[in-house]
DNA sequence: TGAATCGACTTTGTATGCAGACGATACATC
DNA sequence: GATGTATCGTCTGCATACAAAGTCGATTCA
């Protein structure tokens, strides 16, 4: 399957708001996108349609586009949804891993290895769910999630939210793939149930501060 | 908020498609669609980003786009989602539908109305389904339950397919609204669970035939 | 007869250019 | 001093135009 210029540039600007060089809020012109990826505004404007179709951006006609700040409400109910797809995804996966995945799994448990290749902490956490569904092949499931993730991936993007939350998310994982290593489903959803629990109260704390100043 | 005469054509294309005035399998091109909606290629090729990222058509790269026809196992993954997320947003929404709520599902039962303002039986089913959920205001679930009816809105525009359908998903209908009507909500939700079963086989097996004859 | 190759035509992908909308700044008015 | 209004500059939305890629049919050769 060929790929796009302006797929590949949808792509590079998602990834740039998950490293934070575009920030929550800000503003996204198109002439600079053009010269920043070194081509016309049209393919940039086709990007931008993707990604507002994906929610990663709010679009505000013939006013401007800009990174879509998620309010703590939207965290609440994309954790809700997670919640109730993720668990069962992995229950039917566990069965399948194989040692490779198990690998990938392993590689990408520490969310925080920023300078690691220029993996952001985003990619990194979720190189690491995908991994652990690697074992089935729900091609609508993962794109829904990945959405989902997607939506809040520019919250990921501070260092200062790490600091705190990397120690915790990084024992998550580990004891999440412990028990799917260990063939024990029912523990590994449960222990899935609780990572994203305290993701979705990390999250909406970190949203409803920042309303709080506004 | 105003509107962009980008995703006026988007919304345009998808109810053609929803009519049938674009079969599953079509090729959309560029030119014919700027000049039915009156405008040049940019807009078009910019709705058509949009419906891309919703699943409506599939984008083959230099080589033309097409309105995407859905697996057999696309519509099963499809409904696994919905019957996960729907009851649950429904057992939440029925205690606080009001009367006006009850009309609106009403109008809407039944599904075959296709000469009433040329509502398509798609949106008059989109139309039931809605008001059932306007208890709640969970706008992140109905963007995806939404997206999710709108992959298989293709589907539902063949009359022949209705005329076994009509009956019993009426009847369907009829059921899950007195339920709701008389608060018992976990008859409700079953109710509707039994109905997204049915929808589905209806429809698998509908794929399923054709893709035998390929 | 069947397969492979070439070429014309169709359609897509992107650049450039222009008109209009939006927002900010400065000014006038209360 | 605060509020309303005009004006300017910036940015967006879309049309036109051109170049590249792909498709399909005709033609040729085995």
């Amino acid at each position: 399957m060929k790929k796009l210029r302006t797929d590949e540039i949808a792509d590079a600007i998602k990834i740039d708001i998950e490293k934070g060089i575009y920030p929550i809020g800000e503003p996204l012109i198109q002439e600079s996108l053009a010269r920043r990826y070194g081509v016309s505004r049209i393919p940039i404007r086709e990007a931008l349609k993707t990604l507002a179709a994906e929610g990663v951006i709010d679009v505000h006609p013939g006013a401007g586009t800009f990174v879509s700040t998620p309010n703590s409400d939207e965290i609440a109910e994309i954790f809700e949804i997670r919640v109730q797809l993720e668990p069962h995804l992995l229950r039917l996966s566990i069965p399948r891993l194989g040692p490779r995945d198990f690998e990938a799994a392993e590689a990408a448990l520490e969310p925080t290895l920023k300078l690691n290749g220029g993996v952001s902490p985003f990619a990194q956490d979720q190189r690491f769910h995908d991994a652990l569904f690697a074992g089935i092949d729900r091609p609508v499931h993962a794109r829904i999630i990945r959405s989902l993730r997607t939506k809040i991936a520019g919250l990921y993007a501070d260092d200062l939210f790490w600091a705190t939350r990397s120690a915790p998310c990084l024992a998550e994982h580990r004891a999440i793939l412990d028990a799917a290593k260990a063939g024990k489903e029912r523990e590994a959803t449960s222990l899935l149930i609780r990572h994203l629990m305290h993701a979705r109260e990390a999250l909406t704390a970190k949203a409803a501060l920042r309303e709080q100043f506004r």
